[in-house]
DNA sequence: AGCATTTGACCGTC
DNA sequence: GACGGTCAAATGCT
């Protein structure tokens, strides 16, 4: 998928590019750290600088998020834009199915950690395939008023379809730490790209999987129910949630895991090839990790 | 006990 | 009436 650009960038767009030419900058620095480990002068630590960077991912997916949900139904060129559901109960008439919900649709072969919490409400079979659709709704529904969901479909024996439909006004999206953990099964880790119109000057970042910090897993609780036991259906790997009692962070929901995960430049890395990371693809609300390269969804 | 999943019923659309 | 999406009671897990 090619990320297309509009002529002209709303204030959210702009406000969006600039936390990701932020992001950018501080990845820079981690670079140059990173290279010449001597020459840091201790301003920022290369901890500081990768919270720096992700908490500009973050804005910026919060930002686009919030562009998203303002916007009418569009297409782009690999998302299937569909106006079949969802239902709204309306408790007068019952059920009513709003017409022009934004969707979108990623296929994979693995089940995708997209960061959020889902909660499956319901399954049903369908006829164009032998395996059940399964539906998920945000968890935080009731709590925030989050209207996402989403859709998987397992389509062949290692393919699924993820029909996403709304996008999370929760508030809590992008939880770093679980896009390296979980969606990263290949290779355990994801690389980040921030490109430049010299290609040359390209920054490509591997974010590892850490070895455990015990505190932060301790207080990571996987829950997962009688679905995920299933054999040969879906595996829905979410439900992860953190709390917030084993430490001190002020940002818990974010921060645990990732703040472990080491940023390794491309060019120092030599176990690891760029090569290795094609198989990732995973999908963050409008921002979508593929083939290592970080793309975002443009429609209009 | 609290929360998530399962699953049959219900409802709207075609 | 078939189909697909959601609800909600029952059930299961921690």
């Amino acid at each position: 998928m090619e990320a297309s650009w509009p002529e002209t960038l709303p204030s959210d767009w702009s406000k969006a590019v600039n936390e990701l030419v932020q992001g950018r900058e501080f990845a820079n620095q981690l670079n140059t750290i990173l290279n010449n480990p001597m020459e840091n002068d201790g301003s920022l630590s290369s901890q500081d600088l990768v919270t720096k960077v992700m908490n500009s991912f973050t804005n910026s997916l919060s930002i686009l998020n919030r562009i998203g949900s303002n916007e009418e139904v569009s297409q782009s060129k690999d998302s299937a834009v569909t106006s079949k559901f969802s239902s709204v109960k309306d408790p007068t008439v019952g059920y009513k199915r709003s017409k022009r919900s934004r969707t979108w649709t990623k296929e994979s072969t693995i089940l995708i950690n997209d960061g959020y919490a889902w909660r499956k409400y319901g399954q049903k079979a369908t006829n164009n395939f032998p395996y059940p659709r399964n539906y998920f709704r945000c968890t935080y529904k009731y709590d925030q008023g989050c209207q996402a969901t989403k859709q998987v479909q397992r389509v062949g024996e290692e393919l699924y379809r993820t029909i996403y439909c709304g996008h999370h006004t929760c508030g809590n999206s992008l939880k770093v730490s679980q896009l390296s953990s979980d969606s990263a099964d290949a290779d355990s880790s994801i690389w980040i790209t921030f490109s430049s119109n010299d290609q040359k000057d390209n920054k490509n970042y591997k974010l590892t999987k850490p070895d455990v910090n015990p505190s932060f897993t301790s207080s990571k609780s996987t829950k997962q129910k009688g679905g995920n036991r299933e054999n040969g259906t879906l595996l829905d790997p979410k439900h992860h949630q953190y709390s917030s009692s084993s430490d001190n962070l002020t940002s818990p929901t974010f921060l645990p895991q990732f703040y472990q995960a080491d940023l390794i430049s491309r060019e120092n890395s030599s176990d690891c090839t760029w090569m290795n990371s094609l198989d990732m693809d995973v999908m963050l609300g409008g921002v979508v990790f593929h083939n290592g390269m970080m793309q975002f969804e443009y429609t209009e």
